[in-house]
DNA sequence: CTGTCATTCAACAATTCTATTGAATGACGA
DNA sequence: TCGTCATTCAATAGAATTGTTGAATGACAG
């Protein structure tokens, strides 16, 4: 290693950081460990990767700071290390979504097919919700409704969707949610939902920012 | 290219934005560019880097839309896409001021043994201002002061510092700033002044910073 | 103590990133 | 049109990153 003077070094600690973010399966890695820790095993099995594969990308996240790891018996838990690591992800989205032409071209082929509707804003949503006006649904896994949701909430996971629609009798409209602002899961949801004939929007994002926003967390006892 | 869902799509441009900020010296670039937008030779007097070096990692922040370029003549104008990546930027340093073990002990080791003192807050340093209590000193280089600074503030570059300070006949605090929250150019000049006898403090972070904060900014005509 | 199992480590080839060099491009002024 | 000059491109070698494999580690249960 060349010497370096301080300006240097720092930068070269905040370029760890970046080069962490800097892979898509890690970023995926990271927008689940938002809905809550999770064991290697587990992470590996959500995101059907080797478990030594996985093993190492959150060594790599470990280095940079960006998780924290816990070992529970013969388990390590890893969950994020600090509520900065979310506003560092949504900043690096942001410039991406700003800025590069492919995001926009794979939101309009993919998803605004889906959802041609403006998305419901956090405030929105509490308003609706209030006035129960609307059903909201989180279409995440079981699992992850359980380590965190909005309260007033009902879990129904992506698959049972259409199951859910035709037998709940609905007569308000539902608002879907899940992991984040481009969670394919919601858009999913709004498109069944839609072609059975109900009303159905998107909440402008997921869990992990609505807790970030300070708002009210419900956990499943 | 194997065949990609849109999820993975997305977090494929989300990990080129990161990517792009994963090298120290490209990190160094933005704070630079953030000062304000220069061509490929000037950006490469700047970091004393071959002209090549800078215009091919130039060409990397732009893939990952993070600078844009403007042909004027014949130079190629550089400056950053947005204001979102002063953000991006921020968010990493964010994570690695908060996680990072190295960057405690390289601003131990390093800034505080220049400035035992608390920062002066860019609110402090408005009323300060408005009450006509500091001398305000920005010390970067002419040319960066030129394209926007902090109104009322003298330049006084780094290496003038000294000499300045023995001429002028100040009677209050100073407070010197300058490219942002770790530049070294405004603990050295707080060092210095201190060694004189002078009663000086450091604003919290710099001038990219001010600006982005919605504050006025002064341009020498 | 021993077996089991979650996790990590070590080593490898394949790929990507990096800095350097020198040549190519393209805009300006004469 | 021609020379000059800022910038970019192309090619290279060297370094770092990636995914895979299988073995090592370390904690728990019996």
């Amino acid at each position: 290693m060349s010497i370096r003077n301080p300006k240097q070094a720092l930068y070269e600690q905040f370029s760890i950081v970046a080069k962490a973010l800097g892979h898509p399966l890690r970023l995926e890695m990271i927008e689940h460990l938002a809905q809550g820790g999770r064991s290697v095993e587990a992470l590996a099995a959500k995101l059907s990767q080797p478990v030594a594969n996985i093993s190492q990308h959150l060594q790599a996240l470990r280095r940079a700071g960006i998780v924290s790891a816990e070992r529970d018996g013969k388990f390590v838990h890893y969950s994020l290390a600090d509520d900065s690591v979310l506003s560092a992800f949504a900043a690096v989205r942001g410039v991406a979504e700003r800025q590069l032409a492919e995001v926009d071209r794979i939101v309009r082929g993919y998803f605004d097919a889906r959802d041609d509707m403006r998305p419901v804003t956090r405030d929105e949503l509490q308003t609706l919700m209030r006035d129960g006006l609307v059903t909201l649904i989180d279409v995440r896994p079981k699992d992850e409704f359980a380590l965190g949701h909005v309260p007033g909430a009902i879990n129904v996971p992506l698959g049972k969707v259409r199951a859910w629609s035709t037998d709940a009798a609905i007569g308000r409209e539902i608002v879907a949610y899940c992991r984040g602002p481009w969670c394919v899961m919601s858009f999913e949801a709004v498109a069944a939902l839609r072609a059975l004939g109900h009303s159905a929007r998107r909440l402008e994002d997921g869990m992990p920012e609505w807790k970030a926003a300070g708002l009210p967390v419900a956990v499943v006892a």
